[in-house]
DNA sequence: TCTGGGGTCCTAGGACCC
DNA sequence: TCTGGGGTCCTAGGACCC
């Protein structure tokens, strides 16, 4: 048996914790750039305001309704994540933190208990605890507590927990079920099964598995047969390394100089390179690439993109900007009006299975000096020590003109209104906090 | 004026091998 | 007229997820 804990209104919710009077309004979270609406409370899903929707499409939504805007602000939501998952491990240890907000739980080995009533005492623990408040979903395999998870987000009366029912009853809730909400089944893969009679989840399940498998494929077939009951997905306790790490950005402002252009590709190897090195791997090729607003009518249009693979892997930042330098410059023309950026490291593996070259006749010198900044910055907050090359000016950096403070992480950073003296007094001679 | 960022997996087709 | 059979590896593109 699973259960897919799910927080919901992630980034609305941690807002909220902190900020109650943001309680019952309609609260939105913003993309990078403060350009899209990435989360929104229930009030503001009701005002009919889309997931993904550029903000300045609902200006006056936002002013009539008196909507809260925030930036995000995921130095709060990572840790809040964390507070949310350590607390549910107390109800089963075997998590896997599927996304920032959800979770899949083993919760086999429970015996005859009450896996429901379980359920409920760990989400009212992880809203008593976090303040976040959560659904949870039961099934016999990760798409079934899925669903479940679906159908507990949509029942008032479920408290928030729903076990996947069987045989009758099951096929009851499933033949409610739109195809399109089943996890694993997308826009394009819906419309398919649309035109070919299949609109709910249970005519999904009951679907013939070699037509399944021909027009959709192997994942959509393992999909079908988990919503049968046949596992085929399990759980990942330990997520795999990554395979490629992507650091991109769109600009606050059109980057017209090859100045701009040069820091912000040096901030982003530089940011990869912590990346790549908080989970022990070397990457042997990277790729950057650059592009003008896809959007604009007037501007003239540009997007290119240049590879460029190493002698050696490296998890070096003085390196990986070496090389990303070049290959922007690559690609680079002048006189276009660039609006996004970024690169992707690829070819990563282990440190210690790293391939030597041949004629390699560099050392890894400056091993220890990335250690030493990536202590330095861990310990004294990201960004603290940076190779000179990032610049100082930072014109092209993102707009975020509403982000709320790192509550958690950051105390330098908080309003006075939170340092009270009753706050500091109760806390002045406690020891570890 | 204004439109996010970061991932994974699968398949088809081409290039190549014997 | 008529031209085999069995593989691997890589890449681009398309699907999906949050």
């Amino acid at each position: 048996m699973y259960a897919l804990a799910d927080c919901n209104n992630f980034y609305a919710s941690c807002e909220r914790v902190f900020d109650p009077s943001l309680e019952g309004r309609p609260v939105l979270v913003l993309s990078n750039n403060d350009g899209c609406v990435v989360a929104r409370s229930n009030e503001a899903k009701a005002l009919g305001i889309g997931m993904g929707q550029p903000v300045f499409e609902i200006r006056d939504i936002i002013r009539e309704h008196a909507v809260a805007v925030l930036s995000s602000n995921y130095t709060l939501y990572d840790d809040m994540s964390r507070r949310v998952f350590t607390t549910l491990q107390r109800f089963s240890p075997e998590l896997e933190s599927y996304s920032i907000d959800e979770a899949f739980l083993d919760m086999d080995g429970f015996g005859g208990r009450d896996l429901v009533a379980h359920c409920r005492v760990a989400r009212a623990t992880v809203q008593q605890w976090t303040g976040i408040p959560i659904s949870i979903g039961l099934g016999s395999t990760k798409t079934l507590a899925k669903l479940a998870n679906h159908l507990a987000k949509r029942s008032a009366k479920s408290g928030g927990v729903v076990m996947m029912p069987r045989g009758i009853e099951g096929d009851a809730a499933c033949g409610k079920i739109d195809v399109g909400d089943v996890w694993g089944i997308g826009r394009r893969w819906a419309r398919t099964l649309r035109a070919h009679g299949i609109r709910t989840a249970l005519q999904f399940r009951n679907a013939d598995e070699r037509w399944i498998q021909r027009r959709l494929n192997v994942v959509g077939l393992r999909t079908m047969l988990e919503l049968r009951g046949i596992p085929c997905l399990h759980l990942e306790r330990q997520p795999p390394p990554k395979q490629s790490i992507v650091r991109s950005r769109s600009f606050a402002r059109p980057v017209e100089t090859w100045n701009a252009m040069d820091e912000a590709i040096a901030a982003y190897a530089t940011r990869a390179g912590e990346k790549l090195r908080m989970q022990g791997s070397v990457a042997g090729v990277l790729t950057v690439y650059m592009t003008t607003n896809w959007f604009s009518r007037t501007d003239a249009r540009y997007a290119n993109h240049a590879t460029i693979e190493f002698p050696v892997a490296t998890d070096d930042t003085i390196t990986l900007i070496r090389h990303a330098r070049s290959a922007a410059k690559r690609i680079w023309k002048q006189g276009f009006r660039y609006k996004k950026a970024g690169i992707r490291l690829s070819g990563i593996h282990p440190r210690h299975h790293a391939q030597l070259h041949l004629f390699n006749d560099t050392t890894p010198a400056t091993a220890r000096a990335m250690q030493v900044l990536d202590a330095i910055n861990r310990s004294m907050g990201a960004g603290t020590l940076h190779p000179a090359s990032l610049g100082i000016d930072r014109q092209w950096l993102t707009r975020r003109n509403h982000r709320s403070p790192r509550y958690t992480t950051r105390w330098d950073e908080l309003p006075p209104a939170w340092i009270t003296p009753d706050r500091c007094r109760k806390h002045r001679h406690s020891p570890g906090d």
